[in-house]
DNA sequence: TAAATTTCCATGATATCCCATAAGATGGCA
DNA sequence: TGCCATCTTATGGGATATCATGGAAATTTA
């Protein structure tokens, strides 16, 4: 089974800037890391940039390899390809999670989204999210007024089936 | 044959929040694995979240990586994708079966749908649901009642059969 | 050398594993 | 067709491992 980021938790984040990395996610980074071995400690990327500035993304390093990829087939000097690569490339940072599951958020991370003492952890399939918890609710709350006023035929559940084969 | 999630069934749900899955769904789930080998203990997917969030549903693995390949037709950074990874990525966790055919449902779960100490399971056809006993009997009266005020064309085993192609 | 990291150790809470049992379902067989 | 042996299921309890988190010591960086 390829794991896919499933699930939310809410983490302290100490005066260290440490947090922990839900154990579930970490299953997935390291899965993700082909260089991860047992006794080794897996990688990923934040990306800090991104079209929503309000949350960290993480990527295992396979998923950002494939996003590189993508942008890789943009022509050379294109605006589109040095947009991209601004916001994934230039706006994100290895990191790689300690012995007991931890990473620490830089006070530039932090600031960026605004977390003090609490962040959310949010799995997004091929990635997973880091957010302020009031700014996360915010968001969530967002989506479904936003769902709640969509004509029937916009239903994005109901367009998923329509995608089939 | 493909076996689908049939029938209902009440269980207990420990202190520790466990509770047998009922023998017939484990069959399902079991099928539903690709990984699945006898030894092992299969996987499975419950989504909390979504637009009822009066009670869990569980997908098998396969039917859920379907709807995850949908998603992932979607462009990766459109606002529809990030609905429906919110929604069903997001709001969902791997569970897996324990040797006796249990599950554990963790407090939060409980709490999603107001579980004290016994669950109804609610088979689907492709999903299952887990029910507090109480809503779980409000939601059928509802559903009956509903069903009896449809005039003579709307009613859905009526319309089963147009759907025909 | 002061400040900021990083490494190492410690702990309570939760989750997981392992063993046990009673009731029911199943199947064989006289 | 009635009875017994066996398996499966649902459930409980205790031991063990993992997780999230905190703090101190060691190390780097400015």
């Amino acid at each position: 089974m390829i794991r896919r980021f499933r699930g939310e938790s809410l983490n302290k984040v100490d005066a260290k800037g440490r947090v922990s990395v839900p154990a579930a996610f970490r299953r997935v980074i390291e899965e993700g890391d082909p260089d991860f071995s047992d006794g080794s400690y897996p990688n990923f990327v934040i990306v800090y940039g991104g079209v929503r500035s309000t949350c960290l993304e993480g990527y295992t390093i396979s998923s950002i390899t494939k996003v590189d990829k993508l942008i890789s087939k943009l022509p050379r000097f294109s605006r589109e390809r040095e947009i991209l690569e601004r916001f994934i490339n230039t706006q994100s940072t290895y990191m790689q999670l300690d012995e007991t599951g931890r990473i620490v958020l830089s006070n530039r991370l932090k600031e960026k989204i605004g977390i003090k003492d609490e962040a959310i952890f949010a799995g997004m399939g091929e990635k997973f999210q880091i957010w302020e918890p009031k700014n996360y609710q915010d968001e969530v709350d967002a989506l479904n007024s936003s769902f709640k006023n969509l004509p029937e035929d916009e239903n994005p559940f109901l367009k998923l089936d329509q995608l089939q084969d």
